[in-house]
DNA sequence: ACCTGGATTTTTGTATCCAATTATCCAATC
DNA sequence: GATTGGATAATTGGATACAAAAATCCAGGT
């Protein structure tokens, strides 16, 4: 049982639908940053009137995947360079402080359940598949939500699908970072130690070295 | 010049007035946790029609402020004991990054606007009034300001946000924080010393120093 | 008195409508 | 040819209307 994604149940509202739909497609870079998002349109792509898209536009902008301009309309946001330093910086202190409530919580269980994620990623990674950049997330989530802090939880999770498109792009370029694994490996072996402390630092220090390998691909950004 | 406090500009659109009027109140602690905002009487106090109302709920919520369920409306949030502590967590790692990033930029004219702040809090604290919860957000702000990241002093502002009806409450009861100036002042101290690393332990240890304090009081909360 | 269930009222979710704002296009001018 | 101005079209913001869901009320039964 993987841990902590969300239900695929079907939307129970139709601001939901619309919400899902385009962070779905937001997530996987259909569109481009500076596109704008034209309600109409949008609300007949799946077959419902503005009003609910409008309400899903309001919550993408306040998780910073589009911009909103008063009579202007919804634009999809894109990051710039600084912006996706800025981005990883505010991971690397969040998910340091994660790892370091959860190495308390860690067992044998958890360990294997990171090797196995682990295992996955390779696997997706060799095969170019861009599920790379799910597996990947899913073995920091794994760690995350261990922290037992729900708050804590949603921010990451929250900057993750803001840096997944770029994710995405990187992923596309190298094909396969080779040193993902070892880095990743040197979690679980953070994790295993039960030193809190040095945990955090390792998380830290893995979330800001991933910044510069992917700003460098990363150029097409900025609104 | 004080630094970064919004401008009351009149709302260009009614969602936006319908948000600046509930977030204003919900920060004064005006409605409590579990309270029900009906969207139609809200819009008439403000002379509008429920759809930007319920805009502003979308923001709102996403912020934390309240809470969204389908076809049960939107309760005003307030946040347990553990989610007070994790608010404080979170805010500790990132105001430490904050003044990490912040430390290289202090110069003289920063530190005397410091001293300054601490001077109208202090004032504000002894007079009894509750602007001292106002006047201690603007010296944070001043320093997470500075670190010239504005994703992240989004989010720490929005922290803020979430626990100044808490800050009210506590500010109410005991008073007058007296270790708080001396606390403040050695903020000050770490940011002169130009030493980051160590100016960012020092805020860490300040904000989580603040939260069992405000937690005592704090028992009404609960959803 | 307390529970139960159904009618009534309230409130929400969404569609549609209209006015106001912004974008686009095209011709006239330099 | 590039630029400007203005008519036209597209798009947004907001109000209203209506159906569906939830909350409330109340009578009848235990």
């Amino acid at each position: 049982m993987p841990s902590s994604f969300r239900n695929p149940q079907i939307a129970s509202t139709a601001e939901e639908e619309a919400y899902n739909h385009l962070q779905k497609a937001l997530r996987q870079g259909l569109y481009k940053p500076g596109d704008r998002l034209i309600s109409e349109d949008i609300a007949a792509e799946i077959g419902m009137s503005r009003m609910p898209v409008r309400e899903a536009f309001r919550r993408l902008a306040s998780e910073g995947l589009v911009t909103l301009r008063p009579n202007r309309g919804c634009v999809v946001a894109g990051l710039t360079l600084d912006e996706i330093y800025e981005t990883f910086e505010i991971r690397s202190v969040l998910e340091g402080l994660a790892v370091r409530l959860a190495t308390p919580r860690v067992n044998a269980d958890v360990l294997d359940e990171l090797e196995r994620v682990l295992e996955r990623m390779e696997r997706a990674g060799q095969s170019g598949s861009s599920d790379w950049v799910v597996r990947h997330q899913e073995f920091h989530s794994v760690i995350f939500n261990l922290s037992g802090r729900p708050k804590l939880v949603r921010q990451i999770a929250a900057l993750h699908v803001v840096i997944e498109p770029y994710m995405r792009i990187w992923f596309d370029y190298v094909d396969k970072p080779l040193s993902a694994r070892e880095e990743h490996e040197n979690i679980i072996k953070a994790l295993q130690s039960g030193d809190a402390e040095h945990a955090e630092k390792v998380m830290r220090d893995h979330v800001l070295g991933t910044a510069p390998m992917l700003a460098e691909y990363a150029s097409p950004g900025r609104r």
